[in-house]
DNA sequence: GTCGAAAAGTACGATATCGAAATATTCGTC
DNA sequence: GACGAATATTTCGATATCGTACTTTTCGAC
């Protein structure tokens, strides 16, 4: 059965046959996961709106409650983490703070960092929310067998490697 | 070998092991698919770097070029197409007008619809480039085996369809 | 020990997106 | 054929991001 994708290399094909096929079927595999994760995000976010967050805010939340007690990272261990500009960081915290959600201290180690801690408040929401969260993801992935799961995982990690010493 | 994925993995089987198997394997395969969009992008827009574009700007350019001659589209079909607001395209293609590589008129058939066409200077530069980002994109499968990038592609496939109707 | 280089965090300006509202036009129903 | 609903596009306000520049603090080489 043909898909989105499968109709714009069509079209790719008709209007230039000079294109190759190994070419034409990496640009259909890199249209699939770019338009997968823009599929998956509101589908895997639904269930952070359902308790007031938005993706993003999880992030850093998960980011301290899994690097465990005592929950507290700097602003620049989490923006490398999470991807992240300096800056977007600096955003991000300044509403998780405002929200009650972490605290914001001087580092006393070492006066040019901050430390970044959980308070109680925002421990309780993330650990309430991430086992709905899980449970959503492995929802939403029954739709492929148990061995169709098991090799994605093994060939995106694959490229995932490869693409990173790029 | 273990990667940033695993390491996360990791961190939340400790902190918090009521956590399900099956929950942490969805939520790696997740987190896989989200950093590898976010590592495709930039391997994949340099090509449109080096022509002086941006990756958004060349999916306009694109999606005109392979809907064959005479080369128009509403907007809203390109919004659709590229699954952007409406108000997002009308911002690309002003930029793109500006630049001279798209023309808007009035659809004469339908006076709400607009018509937007490639210029001759757009019609060549998505010609010139395209080449060039086939060929980028399978080089940078080039770190999968063929077998491994003929199942990527058929699990994603089946994903993709199965998330859709979700 | 001092001084230049590096690092941490924030502020600022620019950009791209979205949702909602506004405007204009067409369609469908009675 | 009139009128309310639907469609197409744009405008506006809000938001999240980035890159760059700036301030403060620490590190390292001499």
């Amino acid at each position: 059965m043909d898909d989105a994708i499968d109709g714009i290399v069509g079209q790719w094909r008709a209007e230039r046959p000079d294109l190759g096929d190994e070419e034409l079927a990496a640009m259909a595999l890199f249209g699939r996961l770019g338009r997968l994760a823009q599929v998956a995000e509101p589908l895997v976010g639904r269930v952070f709106v359902r308790h007031g967050l938005a993706t993003g805010e999880f992030d850093v939340l998960a980011a301290l409650r899994r690097s465990g007690e005592p929950f507290t990272l700097t602003p620049t261990a989490l923006a490398r983490q999470l991807m992240l500009s300096p800056a977007a960081m600096t955003n991000r915290l300044d509403k998780l703070e405002a929200a009650g959600r972490v605290d914001r201290r001087l580092d006393p180690e070492n006066r040019r960092s901050m430390l970044v801690t959980l308070t109680p408040a925002g421990l309780e929401m993330v650990d309430g929310v991430v086992g709905e969260h899980v449970a959503n993801e492995r929802e939403l992935l029954s739709v492929l067998s148990a061995a169709d799961r098991a090799r994605l995982d093994v060939i995106l990690k694959r490229l995932l490697a490869g693409l990173a010493d790029t």
